[in-house]
DNA sequence: AACTCTGGCCCGACGG
DNA sequence: CCGTCGGGCCAG
C-alpha cells in the first residue's frame, strides 16, 4: 500500500486547489470507484468526503504494474515504456515469459488433478506468486481490502474502513445457515455476509443534459461537432439550472422562468462554467452521455481551444469516463437485459428516455414543433431541463433504487459503479470470480484449459442451440379450480451447489467419481472436492434464500435495514439467475459447456421424478415448464409431502408459490392465464399481452379478461360468454364501421438493428421504417417502430402517415381471431362459435 | 467485441 | 399452395 498520498494537477486550477487537499487531513470519506491508468501506470482511488463536499483522489504507484504479464524489473518496464514500438515487441516477448512460467507451473500443478487451489503450500505459494503478475485490476480495489461507496479514513497514508455494528438477529439468522451446510462453505458465507451487511451510501450526484443547434432533419455528428452547444442543463434536488447561449434568440419571459439559468454570448464561455461546473459533483449522470453528450462537450471544447488541463472529461472507447469521479450512462445501465428484467420485472421495454421514464416515473419528454435551435430561450430552457429532470429522477426514484443496486452489484462483483452500469452480466460474473480465485490463490484457467472439458452431449430441441435446456410438457387443456403452483426455489443454483458443478470439478480426473452420472449427459460429477462456482452460487443462494429475503421483511428491524436488505437480495437474484446462463455463453471468461449442460440435464431430472411423486401420490400435474408444477386441487397434506420429499430426496427447496381460483390452459405451452381468489388476472405468453399488439385489441382483450374474472364457479361461464360474445361482436363492428383511430391499431415493433442490415427477408415493421427514412427520419437500432396494415402494397404504413381507410380490417379481424381463439379455446368456446355464424355473415358478407 | 441460457408461439416473407 | 425460416416477444 503507498505511504504517501498525492493529488492529481488536473481541472481548472483553482477549482482542484479547492477541491483536493491532502490525505493526512482526510475524514471519512466515500471510495467511489477504483481504475488503474495503464499510462500513467498508477492506480487511482476515487474518493468524495460528503460533509465537506470536496472530492480526492488517491494514488498508488508501489509494487502494482501496468503490465503484469512480465517478469522484468519495474525500472526496465519504464525504460522501455517511453518507446511505443519498442514496447510492442517487449510485449510479445513478455508474453513468451508468461507462457513459460505458466509451463512450469503447470508441471508442478499437474500433480494435483484438479489444478486449482494447489494441493500443499509450497505449490500454492508458487501460483500466488505467479498469479501476483498478471493481477487483473479491475479488481485493483479489492486487493487492497477496500470496497465501493464504503466509507474510509486515512490516517498516516494508510486507508482505513470505517466500521459498523452488525444488527444481533442477522447474526443469528446467519449462523442458522452457517450451520446446515457443510464446514467447506463457512468461509465463504462469513465473508459474503459481511460485505453484503455493509450499509448502503448516497452519492451526491446531478444529471445533464445537453442541447445542440442540429440542421433540420439532421443529428448532430458528435465526431465532427460542426453546430454549437446551445444549452446545457443540471439537475438534482438542489439546483435545476440552464446554461444557454443566447444566439440572436428570443429572451421573452425568460426573466420569469421556473429554473435558474445563465446566459452566454460566447459558446466557448458557457462550456468553460458547464466544466466547471461538472467538478463540483463526485458523480454525473446522463442518459447517453457516452455516445452523446460527454463526447460532444469534449470534442466541441477541443475545437474552441479549451485545454486539457480545464476539462474533467476523458473519452475512452466506448465510455466516456470522468477524471475525478464516476459518470453513469443511465441508456447503457436501463439496455442491460439482468437489470431489464430481474430489477425491474420488464416494467420497461422501450430503451429511450421517454420510454423508460414513462414506464418508472410516470413522466414524459416535453413535446414541441420544429428545430430546438429555433426555440424561444424560455421554452429550450424548459425542454433540455426537463431531460436532466427525468434523468435525475430515474436516479432518485423508489429511494434511489438505481443508485443502490449499482453500489451493491458493484460490491458483489468487486468491480467499479462505472463499469458495472455499462457491462453484462457475464462480466459482472467473471470480475466477481477472479477475485474469488485469488483470494484462495487459485489459478484462473485459460480459455484452452477449460475447452479440454468437453462439449455438450445432449442435443437441443430448438435447432441451432448448444445443448438442452429446461422441460416443458403440453398443459392439459381446459378450466380448472383450485389450482396450486409449486415451484423449485432458485432451482439451477441450488443444483449447482448440491452437485458440486463448477468447472473444474465437473468431469474430473478421480476414476472413483466417473461413477457420479448426470443423467441424459455424458459428464459426471465429483465428490473429492468442493467446486469453486459451486461454493460461491451455493453461498450467495443460501444466503438470499434463506436470509436476505426474510430480513428485508422482518418487522423487528429498522426500515433502513430492511431496505438494505431488500437490495441485497434484488443483486443476488441478478448473479443467481445470470449465472447459469453465463457458463454457457461463449464470451464468458469461465465458459464451460459441460457445466450449463448438466444445471439443466439435472432440473430435467429434479422435475420429472417429482413429477412422477406427484403422480404416485394420486395428485394431479395439470403442467409444468422448467422449475413450476400445477397441481390440481392438491391437499394441505399432499403439498408438504411433495416439498418434504423434494427436499430430502432431492436437496432442493420446492415451495408454494400461489393458487388460483382457476386456470385456463390451451393446448398451447406457455400460453394460459390464471384467475387468483382476489380476482386478479395473471396472464402468461398470451398475444393480448404482448407489447407489439395493437392498443386497441390489448383494451378489448383485457375487457374479456375482466369478464372472466369475475367468474367464480363453473356455472358462471355461460354468462361469461354472452357477455364476450357482446363485447367481440362490438368490436367486429367497430373495426369495420371505421371507428377505431388509427393510432390504436398500430402495431410497435423494435428494431433489433437498423434497416440496412435486415437481409433476404424484410419484416413488416422494418418496411415501415423504411418508408419513415425516405420521409428523411433517422431510425436507430433500439426505437420502436408503430404501424398500421393497409390494404395495398407493401401492406403497411408508419402509423402516423396512415389515414382511417387505408387501413387493412379484414387483417385486423383476423388478427384478433387468433389472438381470442388462445383465449377461448381453453374455455371451448371458439371465435367464430362465440360471434355465430350469423353475425360473421353479417361482417363479413359472406 | 461482447449484450447469460433454452423452449415456444405467432406472423409474414420467401422459395419451390 | 406449402414448408421453412427470420424476426420478435415472451416463459422460465
Amino acid at each position: 500500500m503507498a505511504s504517501q498520498t498525492q493529488v492529481q494537477t488536473y481541472g481548472l486550477a483553482a477549482k482542484l486547489a479547492e477541491l483536493t487537499r491532502p490525505a493526512k487531513e482526510v475524514g471519512e470519506s466515500l471510495l467511489a470507484s477504483a481504475s488503474y491508468d495503464g499510462d500513467k501506470k498508477k492506480a487511482v482511488l476515487k474518493f468524495y468526503d460528503q460533509k465537506a463536499g470536496r472530492f480526492w483522489l488517491w494514488e498508488d504507484d508501489t509494487g502494482h504494474r501496468p503490465y503484469c504479464y512480465t517478469k522484468l524489473p519495474m525500472d526496465d518496464l519504464k525504460a522501455v515504456s517511453a518507446r511505443k514500438d519498442v514496447l510492442e515487441i517487449v510485449e510479445e516477448e513478455k508474453m513468451d515469459l508468461l507462457t513459460d512460467s505458466k509451463t512450469r507451473l503447470r508441471k508442478i500443478v499437474t500433480t494435483d488433478p484438479l489444478a486449482i487451489g494447489g494441493g500443499n503450500d509450497s505449490i500454492r505459494d508458487q501460483i500466488r506468486a505467479w498469479e501476483a503478475d498478471i493481477k487483473y485490476y479491475e479488481n485493483y480495489a479489492y486487493d487492497l481490502g477496500l470496497r465501493m461507496g464504503t466509507y474510509y479514513r486515512v490516517t498516516q497514508g494508510k486507508v482505513v474502513p470505517v466500521r459498523h455494528a452488525v444488527p444481533e438477529r442477522v447474526a443469528r439468522s446467519l449462523d442458522e445457515i452457517m450451520a446446515k451446510n457443510p464446514p467447506a462453505f463457512t468461509p465463504f458465507l462469513k465473508e459474503w455476509a459481511e460485505l453484503l451487511g455493509e450499509p448502503l451510501s448516497e452519492f451526491k450526484r446531478v444529471a445533464l443534459d445537453i442541447e445542440v443547434d442540429n440542421e433540420p432533419g439532421r443529428l448532430p455528428d458528435v465526431e465532427n461537432p460542426s453546430r454549437e452547444v446551445i444549452a446545457v442543463s443540471f439537475f438534482n434536488e438542489k439546483e435545476k439550472v440552464v446554461y444557454m447561449l443566447r444566439g440572436g434568440r428570443s429572451e421573452e419571459g425568460v426573466s420569469g422562468a421556473p429554473y435558474d439559468y445563465q446566459l452566454f454570448d460566447r459558446e466557448a464561455d458557457l462550456l468553460r462554467a458547464v466544466l466547471s461546473k461538472m467538478m463540483d459533483y463526485p458523480v454525473i449522470v446522463t442518459f447517453n452521455g457516452d455516445d452523446f453528450d460527454l463526447r460532444y462537450i469534449q470534442h466541441r471544447s477541443e475545437r474552441l481551444g479549451i485545454a486539457e488541463e480545464e476539462d474533467p472529461i476523458q473519452l475512452e472507447r466506448v465510455a466516456a469516463s470522468l477524471k475525478h469521479g464516476i459518470h453513469i450512462d443511465l441508456y447503457q445501465f436501463f439496455r442491460n437485459r439482468s437489470i431489464q428484467v430481474y430489477a425491474f420485472s420488464n416494467r420497461y421495454t422501450d430503451h429511450t428516455l421517454g420510454g423508460v421514464s414513462e414506464s418508472l416515473i410516470g413522466k414524459s419528454k416535453v413535446d414541441f414543433e420544429g428545430e430546438v435551435g429555433d426555440l424561444p430561450l424560455l421554452k429550450l430552457g424548459e425542454y433540455c431541463l426537463n431531460d436532466a429532470q427525468l434523468t435525475y429522477e430515474l436516479t432518485s426514484m423508489s429511494d434511489s433504487i438505481v443508485m443502490k443496486l449499482l453500489l451493491m452489484i458493484s460490491r458483489i462483483g468487486k468491480m467499479p459503479m462505472n463499469d458495472v452500469s455499462r457491462l453484462g452480466i457475464s462480466n459482472w460474473i467473471r470480475s466477481m470470480l477472479f477475485y474469488e480465485h485469488r483470494r484462495i490463490g487459485a489459478l484462473i484457467p485459460r480459455q484452452d484449459e477449460l475447452a479440454e472439458k468437453g462439449g455438450a452431449s445432449s442435443k437441443s430441441i430448438i435447432k441451432g442451440k448448444k445443448y438442452k435446456g429446461g422441460l416443458v410438457i403440453d398443459p392439459r387443456p381446459g378450466v380448472y379450480f383450485d389450482v396450486a403452483v409449486l415451484d423449485f426455489a432458485s432451482l439451477y443454483p441450488s443444483l449447482m451447489k448440491v452437485h458440486n458443478l463448477s468447472y473444474e470439478t465437473v468431469n474430473c480426473t478421480h476414476p472413483e467419481c466417473r461413477s457420479n452420472r448426470i443423467p441424459d449427459t455424458d459428464s459426471w460429477e465429483c465428490t473429492k472436492r468442493n467446486g469453486i462456482t459451486s461454493l460461491v452460487i451455493g453461498s450467495l443462494r443460501d444466503l438470499r434464500v434463506g436470509h436476505y429475503k426474510q430480513l428485508a421483511k422482518d418487522p423487528t428491524l429498522s426500515k433502513q435495514d430492511r431496505e438494505l436488505y431488500g437490495v441485497v437480495s434484488q443483486s443476488l437474484k441478478v448473479y443467481l439467475n445470470g449465472a447459469y446462463g453465463s457458463f454457457g455463453f461463449e464470451s464468458f471468461a469461465f465458459y464451460c459447456l459441460p457445466v450449463a449442460e448438466a444445471t439443466a440435464a439435472l432440473g430435467r431430472d429434479a422435475i420429472t421424478r417429482t413429477i412422477a411423486k406427484c403422480k404416485e401420490l394420486g395428485v394431479d400435474v395439470l403442467y409444468s415448464d422448467t422449475d413450476s408444477l400445477f397441481l390440481h386441487s392438491p391437499s394441505k397434506e399432499q403439498v408438504s409431502t411433495i416439498s418434504a420429499w423434494a427436499d430430502s430426496g432431492l436437496g432442493v427447496e420446492l415451495d408454494l408459490d400461489k393458487v388460483y381460483r382457476y386456470v385456463a390452459f390451451s393446448s398451447r405451452k406457455k400460453n394460459y392465464f390464471g384467475v387468483f381468489p382476489d380476482g386478479t388476472v395473471d396472464i402468461k405468453g398470451l398475444t393480448g399481452k404482448k407489447s407489439q399488439t395493437p392498443e386497441y385489441l390489448k383494451r378489448i382483450f383485457y375487457d374479456a379478461l375482466g369478464i372472466l374474472s369475475s367468474v367464480k364457479d363453473p356455472d358462471d361461464f355461460e354468462r361469461a360468454r354472452t357477455s364476450t360474445r357482446e363485447l367481440l361482436t362490438k368490436m367486429v363492428s367497430d373495426l369495420k364501421g371505421k371507428r377505431v383511430p388509427v393510432q390504436d391499431l398500430a402495431f410497435t415493433v423494435m428494431m433489433s438493428k437498423p434497416t440496412g442490415k435486415y437481409n433476404g427477408t424484410t419484416p413488416q415493421h422494418v418496411r415501415a421504417a423504411m418508408q419513415l427514412e425516405q420521409k428523411g427520419e433517422d431510425i436507430k437500432a433500439g426505437e420502436t417502430i408503430a404501424f398500421v396494415k393497409t390494404k395495398s402494397p407493401p401492406y403497411v404504413k408508419p402509423a402516423k402517415l396512415a389515414r382511417a381507410d387505408e387501413v387493412d380490417t379484414d387483417k385486423y379481424i383476423e388478427y384478433a381471431h387468433s389472438m381470442f381463439d388462445q383465449l377461448l379455446d381453453a374455455l371451448d368456446f371458439s371465435f367464430d362459435e362465440i360471434m355465430g355464424a350469423t353475425t360473421l355473415d353479417l361482417f363479413w358478407g359472406g
